[in-house]
DNA sequence: GCCATATATTCGGCAAACCAAATATATAAG
DNA sequence: CTTATATATTTGGTTTGCCGAATATATGGC
């Protein structure tokens, strides 16, 4: 929407432990709740909450109310650049999430109750 | 030599207009000098060094003295994906890197004095 | 309306990071 | 050995950024 992001705009936005993981799981996840991502990183929510604000202000994130839950996902209008690195990133570094992707699928795992987040099984 | 890079490793040592843009000046270049990144950059000679000591301890960037200068370029042990990266954002990001380039010529430009720092044509 | 769950924001406090200035080291030339 | 240039490091102060705890807002169900 606003001015388009610099290169050290965006390595700023990603230089924090809980932004990098957050943003490379909704990269590759397509989009993810507050709660996932939550239980995925095995933080709490303020926290989770806080960074996931800078992450909508830098404009890498966009976020979406549905019912209960906040959905994020990369912001449609992040340029190919942006969503290159991350990819590229991500497509090198698989166990460096490992950890937090196995949190979301146990998570995932306790369904039948979708009483919880409508947690859903990880992408492929 | 040491631990292997993580993604948030490397946006922290990217988080930093000054090592950002040497950074991606010298993944353009192959090489520059303390002297070529401080005309490029217009930033004091303290400044440079103490972030290229930064960049160096990260594991990003290797020095080799020669003579009175001593010269940056990417560690040469440096995982592909890291490589990727900076080539992508420096394909989609010229403009940002215009004005270090420009200063990074006219400086070249002053040769025939070879008294000064030897500073070569930029690449193309 | 009330209660529970999900999410967001505010408020000090603390630590990491950056900076300019001064100083130190290394090389080359005379 | 002295001077000049190139580069590195230290020091002390200021800003930036992160955190936990508390609090606020929004939604859905009763």
């Amino acid at each position: 929407m606003n001015e388009a992001i610099t290169p050290v705009g965006l390595f700023k936005c990603l230089a924090d432990e809980t932004r990098a993981r957050m943003t490379l799981l909704i990269a590759r996840q397509s989009e993810l709740c507050v709660c996932e991502l939550t239980a995925a990183l095995g933080e709490s929510q303020p926290k989770v909450s806080r960074h996931l604000a800078q992450l909508r202000g830098c404009g890498l994130l966009e976020d979406e109310r549905r019912g209960q839950w906040v959905y994020y996902r990369l912001h449609p209008e992040l340029p190919d650049w942006v969503r290159d690195v991350l990819a590229r990133v991500l497509a090198s570094n698989g166990e460096w999430l490992a950890a937090d992707l196995q949190r979301l699928n146990r998570m995932a795992g306790t369904a039948g109750s979708t009483d919880r987040c409508e947690a859903r099984p990880l992408n492929v």
